[in-house]
DNA sequence: CTACAAGTTCAAGTCAACTTGAGGTCAAGC
DNA sequence: GCTTGACCTCAAGTTGACTTGAACTTGTAG
């Protein structure tokens, strides 16, 4: 079970060190211990690291991460409530499926002002299985997607 | 074609004025002009809140947002940008998909500790076809993945 | 004509997620 | 024994995306 210390875990897995500390900080992940004063890592944490990018890429917080993977890799949350992540996250897939085919037609298509265009107002329409503002007078904009971030 | 004020759009987009306001100012969104001093939207805005919506869904900044659908609704973009964000999307799409099938995994499967499951272990390993760190010292954790936002 | 709800501006505040900088520690190699 | 490089801490700064508050204006209803 190799042993890592901080500047190897930043090169394999590409997280800058000053992040893994904040991370280590807000209890994210866990390191083994110190030799000295540098932070041991567990090889098992580039497995993890996989997994905080897939789920910040979702959008979900690092607070719902952690509560999602518990310090000792074991979750903290009830079953159901991951099914319903699931679930959500599944609402967000066909969400960007259709935003994919319309960057795709944006491509495409020569007419310049899309939003007239039908085949994009189909597709926009079908965004958030039909929660979306298209239809007169109902629904929220974007309602039931995750804001998400970059930076 | 009808025309709204700001507190219509806000109630049928589900989006705060104060953030309309805001986008207006970074010229994500347009209005007609002005009624006395009251901002007077085209009820195109609310096609164009969902793609916004959409897009912050997809882990894509207000500036590239704007990038993308320029203030008079046309792109501001090359054609071969939209395939790449489309393909980037694409990436990102699988990987959401992995990361829903070990959301159910883990609600489903009985063992405490997932990162030793090697089903679980498949599912990582196959997002980001491959090039996630769970092969030994090659790769950046969630590389290829857009850190995503929320609030 | 007056009240009032709904709008307006502008500066400052907030929040998450980091990053940066200054100054200190330590183990290994010369 | 001394230097060097990789690590350390802690406080403060940054960025993007908004939100809030105070003080002001306006169209409509009574």
């Amino acid at each position: 079970m190799p042993i890592l210390d901080i500047g190897e875990v930043a090169q394999r897995s590409g997280v800058p060190a000053s992040t893994l500390r904040y991370y280590e900080e807000i209890g994210l992940i866990g390191s083994l211990g110190r030799r000295g004063l540098r932070r041991q890592f567990d090889a098992d944490v580039l497995l993890r690291l996989s997994l905080i990018g897939l789920s910040k890429a979702a959008g979900f917080s690092l607070v719902e991460i952690a509560g999602m993977f518990g310090q000792n890799g074991q979750p903290d949350l009830p079953r159901a409530q991951f099914h319903a992540k699931a679930d959500e996250l599944q609402r967000q897939i066909v969400d960007l499926s259709a935003l994919r085919d319309m960057l795709r037609h944006i491509a495409d298509c020569p007419a310049p002002t899309h939003l007239e265009c039908p085949t994009f107002r189909g597709l926009l329409k079908s965004a958030s299985q039909g929660t979306l503002v298209t239809h007169p007078s109902l629904g929220e904009a974007g309602r039931g997607l995750k804001p998400a971030r970059r930076r």
